[in-house]
DNA sequence: CAAGGAGCAG
C-alpha cells in the first residue's frame, strides 16, 4: 500500500514533467542532479523515465549528451526492464551504432529479459544497417518463434531489414505473404528496390499503391535524384505530389544540389514556403561542394538574417566554406559564435575548424584545438598531418604520425596519403619511402594508386628521376595520368628532358595531353636552348586550339572576400604595392 | 507508467 502511493508522488513529481520538456544539455543535468539530492533515481521509474527523456533529446541539435553519459544512466538502474533495456537500444539503433545496439541486444537475452514487439523494429533496423553479418537471420527466427512477425511494426522492419541485406526477393515475399500489410510495408519495400537500385521495380510498386503519403514520393523522388542523376523525372514526380512537406522540397534541393546544379536548387529554395535548418544546410553545402564558397558564407549570413539558428551541420558547412576562401577572420567569428551561442562542438566540427585554421595558416589556433580535444578522429588526426605538411612542417608532420601511431589511433589510407606527402614537402624520402614499406606488413593498408603517386613525387621532388619511373612501371596497377605528370613535373625541376619526352608520350596514350603538359615541355626544352623543339611544341599547340587557362585566385581582406582573375585590373592599390616592390627588388 | 517500422543535411 506505501508503495503505490510512493509511485504516485514519484508519477505526480513536478520534476518528471520537467524532464519532458527539458531542451538542453545543462538542463536535463539540473534535473538529474535534483533526482540524485532526493535520492529518487534508486526508483526503476524514476530512472526509465530519466533514460528515456535523455535519449528522446539525444536526436535534438541543442543537446550533446555523449554515449558514456547514456550508457552511466542505464547502468546506474538496478534491474531494469523491458522498458529500459528497449530505450538504450532504440537509442544506439537511432544514433547510428549498431553494433553497440546488438551488444545491448544480447545482453539483454543473456540476463534473462523478456523481449517484446517494441524491441524487435529497432534490433532489426541494427541489423539492416550491418549487410553482410548473419545476424538478421538469427533474429527472425526469433520474432517467428516469439510470434510477433505478424506485428505490422516488426514485419515491416523484416521487410527493409532482407532488402538492405541485399535480399530483396526474400523482402518481397515477406511483403507478398503479408495479409494486413499497411502504407508502411509499401514504403519499405519501395525503398528497398530503390536502395539496390531496382528504381523501375519501385516506381511499377509505386503505381500499384493503394494511397501514397509523403513518404512514398519522397522515397522515388530521392532516388531518380540523387541514386540515378536522373532530376528530370525527380522533378516531374515533384511537382506532381499533392501535398509537399519539407523532406521532398530538401530531396529535390539536394537532388539539384549533388549536381552541382545549383541554379536550379537556388530557385527552389526560394519558392519554398518554409525553411528549416536543413533547408539552408543543403544550399550552403550544395555551394561548397561545388566550389562557390563566397556564395555559400553569402547565404550563411542571409540565414542568420532570417533569424535562423545554424546547427552543426550548417556549421561545418561554413567552416569548410573559410577554409576554402582562406577566410580566416570570417572562421574565427563563425568558432566565436558557436561558442557564444553554446551551439554544440562535436568531433565532426571541432575538425572543420582545425582545417580551417590550417587552410588559413593559422598553425597555433589549429594545434591549440587539437590539443584540447578529448575525442579524435581518423579525419582529425589526418587533417592535423596534411595541415602540418602543406605548411611547411613536414618534420613535425612525421612526428604527429608517429604520435597516433603510438596512441593506437585508427588510421585509414588517407591518413598515409597525408603522411607520404608531408615528406614529400619536406624532403624527408628515407623516412616516407619507410612509411610507404610499412603500410602493407604493419598496418594492413594495401597502397592504392595514390600513394603510389605519393611515392613517385617524393623521389621525383628529391632527383630521384629513374627510381620514380621504376615505382611507375612496377607498380601492381595500371598508372594513371597523374603520376606520368608528376614525373614530368619533377623532370622540369631536375632538367631531364628524356624522361620528360617518355612521360609526355605516356600522357598522350592516356589521352591527357592538355595544354599545361605542352606548356610544361616546351619550358622544358627553353632551359636547355632547345628552340627548334619550344616552336614544334608552339605550333602544336596552335594547330590543336590550346591555350593557357586562366588563373585566379580569391583572397579576404578585412573580412571582406576578393577574387582576382589573370590580366584583371580593377584593384590598382595592389599594382601600386607590386609596382613598389619590385623596385625595392630590383634596388638591392 | 512511459515506446516502435519507411524518406532528407556534415
Amino acid at each position: 500500500m506505501a508503495t503505490t502511493s510512493f509511485s504516485k508522488r514519484l508519477y505526480q513529481n513536478p520534476l518528471l514533467s520537467l524532464l519532458q520538456n527539458a531542451r538542453t544539455n545543462s538542463q536535463i543535468l539540473q534535473i538529474h542532479a535534483q533526482l540524485i539530492c532526493r535520492a529518487l533515481v534508486s526508483d526503476l521509474f524514476v530512472a526509465s523515465r530519466l533514460l528515456f527523456a535523455i535519449c528522446e533529446l539525444s536526436n535534438s541539435s541543442s543537446v550533446d549528451l555523449t554515449v558514456a553519459y547514456v550508457e552511466l544512466i542505464f547502468s546506474q538502474i538496478h534491474q531494469p526492464n523491458t522498458f529500459s533495456w528497449n530505450t538504450i537500444i532504440r537509442f544506439h539503433s537511432r544514433t547510428s551504432k549498431p553494433l553497440r545496439a546488438l551488444l545491448f541486444f544480447s545482453q539483454m537475452r543473456k540476463n534473462g529479459i523478456f523481449t517484446d514487439n517494441y524491441t524487435y523494429p529497432f534490433v532489426l533496423k541494427a541489423c539492416a544497417s550491418m549487410p553482410g553479418r548473419r545476424e538478421g537471420l538469427v533474429v527472425h527466427g526469433e520474432v517467428v518463434k516469439g510470434g510477433f512477425d505478424e506485428d505490422s511494426f516488426v514485419r515491416n522492419g523484416l521487410i527493409s531489414m532482407y532488402c538492405r541485406s541485399g535480399d530483396v526477393q526474400l523482402g518481397r515475399k515477406l511483403f507478398d505473404g503479408f495479409q494486413s500489410r499497411d502504407l508502411v510495408s509499401w514504403n519499405s519495400m519501395i525503398a528497398g528496390y530503390v536502395s539496390c537500385g531496382e528504381i523501375g521495380e519501385a516506381q511499377k510498386l509505386f503505381d500499384a499503391m493503394p494511397d501514397r503519403d509523403a513518404f512514398s514520393w519522397a522515397i522515388l523522388i530521392d532516388g531518380y535524384g540523387k541514386k540515378i542523376g536522373d532530376v528530370g523525372r525527380a522533378r516531374e514526380l515533384f511537382d506532381a505530389m499533392p501535398d509537399r512537406d519539407l523532406v521532398c522540397w530538401h530531396s529535390m534541393i539536394d537532388g539539384y544540389a549533388g549536381l552541382g546544379m545549383m541554379g536550379p536548387a537556388r530557385e527552389l529554395f526560394e519558392a519554398m514556403p518554409e525553411r528549416n535548418v536543413i533547408s539552408w544546410s543543403i544550399l550552403i553545402d550544395g555551394y561548397v561542394r561545388h566550389g562557390d564558397p563566397k556564395e555559400a558564407l553569402d547565404i550563411f549570413q542571409q540565414m542568420l538574417h532570417h533569424g535562423m539558428k545554424p546547427d552543426k551541420v550548417s556549421a561545418v558547412g561554413v567552416i569548410s566554406a573559410c577554409a576554402q576562401l582562406g577566410a580566416l577572420d570570417q572562421g574565427r567569428w563563425v568558432h566565436f559564435y558557436l561558442k557564444k551561442n553554446r551551439i554544440l562542438f562535436d568531433v565532426v566540427v571541432q575538425t572543420a575548424l582545425i582545417d580551417m585554421y590550417m587552410k588559413c595558416g593559422s598553425l597555433d589556433l589549429a594545434r591549440r584545438l587539437f590539443d584540447s580535444m578529448h575525442e579524435r578522429s581518423v579525419v582529425t588526426w589526418n587533417v592535423m598531418i596534411v595541415g602540418l605538411g602543406v605548411n611547411g612542417y613536414g618534420g613535425e608532420a612525421v612526428e604527429l604520425f608517429y604520435q597516433m601511431e603510438k596512441e593506437g589511433a585508427l588510421m585509414d589510407d588517407l591518413s598515409f596519403l597525408a603522411v607520404l606527402t608531408a615528406c614529400t614537402h619536406a624532403g624527408l624520402v628515407a623516412k616516407g619511402w619507410q612509411i610507404f614499406d610499412r603500410m602493407r606488413s604493419d598496418f594492413r593498408i594495401t597502397p592504392m594508386a595514390e600513394h603510389y603517386g605519393c611515392l613517385v613525387d617524393l623521389l621525383g621532388r628529391a632527383g630521384r628521376l629513374h627510381e620514380a619511373r621504376n615505382v611507375i612501371e612496377t607498380m601492381p596497377m595500371k598508372p594513371t595520368s597523374t603520376l606520368w605528370g608528376s614525373l614530368l613535373a619533377a623532370c622540369r625541376t631536375h632538367r631531364c628532358v628524356d624522361l620528360a619526352e617518355v612521360s609526355v608520350e605516356q600522357l598522350k596514350n592516356l589521352g591527357a595531353d592538355d595544354s599545361g603538359v605542352y606548356v610544361l615541355l616546351s619550358n622544358i626544352y627553353a632551359e636547355e636552348g632547345m628552340w627548334d623543339d619550344v616552336w614544334r611544341i608552339r605550333k602544336l599547340m596552335s594547330a590543336r586550339g590550346m591555350k593557357k587557362e586562366v588563373g585566379r585566385c580569391v583572397i579576404e581582406v578585412n573580412g571582406e572576400v576578393h577574387e582576382f582573375v589573370n590580366g584583371d585590373v580593377s584593384h590598382l592599390e595592389i599594382f601600386a604595392v607590386l609596382w613598389s616592390l619590385s623596385n625595392k627588388v630590383a634596388s638591392v
